[in-house]
DNA sequence: ATAGGGTTAG
């Protein structure tokens, strides 16, 4: 190794500024090979920086080669090449770092673990997380700002909520900023704990922190209010966001359009998106998705050749939208078209998903035949062709084909695994033909299987305040029950004339206890949720106001019926592959 | 001074 020579000693500061700027590999090869002839690539601090331009431009190889012919390496060096492997995607490199690390005697930082800290939550792996959250505790930095940070977000991704909250409020006061109250935040509205969401908002702004709302903890609020579908707090936001100057903000944007599609506000959605000014591919997909909830396939798809005209590429999500939107308005035929251009046209590979959508599309328009043959071509395998022949299966139950239900429920119960969605269509299907003891057999063995199913329930904002109701119970009306007994009962005889089969004025009035809502009796013969908070709505809001209520499970075709004939949106802010009726 | 935390669509 040559000594550097008093020329060069001016050289290093020039070169490392040049590592600091470069981003593609060439200028950082270029200047590693100055600072080697220059004798200075072997200190400590020269490796380093090479360390870092090398992650800083992906070529981790590189990093490592040198990392691995070092001499010496600090803890900087070695936390360097682990945050490159984090970044680079390389999560199980990043923590095998850490243990070679110790091995090796250099104590780790709070850089060092929060680094590891956030890849353990990208990795989902609370076994992990718990490890680091150890050797963060025996370095006495579990309670440093951006390591708490870290591990809050690690705990929320792993699904241990309790365990966030628990580090968030170890943090002292002063230590938590606004990054620490964006973590925790978006820990609920992920876990879907959308009310804890709200609430926390709700003392932050009564915290002494002088702390202000940003965009990550106003979209994270945004998408808990979407969850709960609590539109009058959602409103409340997105006023504090265009205050706080978010307003051009596209994942602000993006968490509105979804809010308010989930909240039952189609128009508002669409407004939203309309004064993004150049929507991106999520900000698209987000109001298509709104679109195929409502049922506007025309719309869905003039969205995507839109986007595609104006050189926004769709992917998988965006495609999957589209055919949901028309599996929603009837539009079969343009469904399958979608199908089967996503190769040629838009250059996907389908997904179960997309077969699935077809398939229950086909299904859904009494085109049996023809969708068994699109899912015996499908060739899908485990748990999403589970979903594919359960969803058949339904589709056989509502068109009445015992022949190919029999048929579909082979391929389900080849599985071997029980699916309490098909089993609540089997028993809804007994219960719409009058064989009450049927379904309520179908019912209790799935209890006696252990099969769990959420109690349906659905719910409507008064006021900002939402009232939850379940199947034959109405203790949420408080005082007002025995009214709205009486109106059920009125409401009962007009739409019993129309053909309406369900009983409205049979609702026990409950305390609401978990007894009270028997599974057994409550949910097959009681009042569905639906129509007891219909009732409310009728009771409470002013005549000719649309009523707007949320649901868990997808209402039943007789419910649907009823509620044809007022003007009424009805949103289930979840998923609404499940079916069932509450 | 070379290394660190949270957000948006199915």
């Amino acid at each position: 190794m040559a000594a550097p020579s008093s020329s060069t000693a001016t050289l290093t500061p020039v070169l490392i500024h040049l590592l600091r700027g470069a981003s593609d590999l060439a200028s950082v090869a270029a200047t590693h090979a100055k600072l080697l002839k220059a004798g200075f690539a072997s200190t400590l601090a020269s490796s380093n920086h090479l360390l870092a331009a090398y992650s800083r431009c992906g070529a981790m190889s590189r990093a490592r080669d040198l990392f691995d012919g070092m001499r010496d390496r600090n803890v900087i060096s070695w936390t360097t090449l682990m945050s490159g492997y984090a970044a680079s995607g390389r999560p199980r490199d990043t923590i095998s770092l850490l243990r070679g690390m110790q091995f090796s005697g250099v104590q780790p930082n709070v850089v060092t673990l929060s680094t590891a800290a956030s890849v353990c939550a990208r990795l989902a792996d609370e076994g992990l997380g718990l490890q680091v959250h150890a050797r963060a505790a025996v370095a006495r930095c579990a309670r440093d700002t951006v390591v708490a940070t870290a591990l809050v977000d690690m705990y929320g991704k792993a699904g241990r909520v309790e365990d966030s909250r628990a580090v968030f409020d170890g943090m002292a006061a002063p230590a938590r900023n606004a990054v620490s109250w964006g973590a925790m935040l978006a820990v609920y509205a992920q876990n879907a704990l959308g009310n804890e969401a709200i609430q926390l908002f709700a003392e932050l702004r009564t915290d002494d922190s002088g702390l202000v709302p940003n965009h990550f903890m106003l979209s994270s609020v945004m998408s808990a209010c979407a969850g709960v579908a609590r539109l009058g707090i959602g409103k409340c936001v997105h006023g504090a966001a265009l205050r706080l100057g978010h307003g051009n903000n596209e994942v602000i944007a993006v968490a509105l359009v979804d809010m308010y599609s989930k909240c039952g506000f189609y128009e508002y959605s669409r407004k939203v998106f309309d004064r993004i000014e150049q929507p991106s591919l999520i900000p698209y997909t987000s109001i298509i998705v709104a679109a195929a909830k409502y049922g506007l396939g025309r719309c869905a798809l003039a969205l995507l050749g839109e986007m595609v005209d104006r050189g926004v590429q769709p992917n998988d999500v965006t495609l999957l939208s589209v055919m949901h939107a028309c599996s929603h308005s009837g539009l079969v035929d343009t469904g399958l078209q979608l199908l089967r251009s996503l190769q040629s046209k838009y250059g996907l590979a389908p997904c179960p998903s997309h077969y699935t959508c077809a398939v229950d599309m086909l299904g859904r328009a009494g085109r049996l035949e023809e969708a068994f043959e699109l899912a015996k071509e499908a060739q899908i395998e485990g748990k999403e062709a589970l979903l594919l022949w359960n969803s058949l299966l339904s589709a056989c139950w509502t068109h009445k084909r015992l022949d190919l239900a029999t048929l579909a429920g082979q391929r389900v119960s080849e599985f071997n695994q029980d699916v309490a969605g098909g089993l609540v269509v089997m028993s809804n299907a007994y219960a719409s033909a009058g064989q009450t003891d049927n379904a309520a057999a179908v019912w209790s063995s799935m209890r006696q299987r252990g099969i769990r199913k959420d109690p349906g329930c659905s719910w409507i904002e008064v006021k900002d305040i939402p009232y939850v109701f379940y199947a034959g119970a109405i203790s949420c009306a408080g005082t007002r029950a025995d009214e709205m007994l009486m109106l059920l009962d009125e409401l009962e005889c007009k739409i019993r004339e129309k053909g309406y089969k369900g009983r409205l004025g049979s609702a026990r009035v409950s305390d609401g206890h978990e007894d009270d809502r028997d599974e057994g009796k409550g949910v097959m013969v009681g009042v569905h949720s639906e129509i007891l908070a219909l009732g409310f709505g009728l009771l409470v809001l002013p005549k000719g106001m649309t009523i707007r209520m949320m649901k868990n499970l997808r209402m039943c075709s007789d419910c649907h019926e009823a509620f044809k004939k007022r003007r009424t949106v009805v949103t289930d802010p979840r998923d609404d592959l499940g079916g069932g009726c509450g």
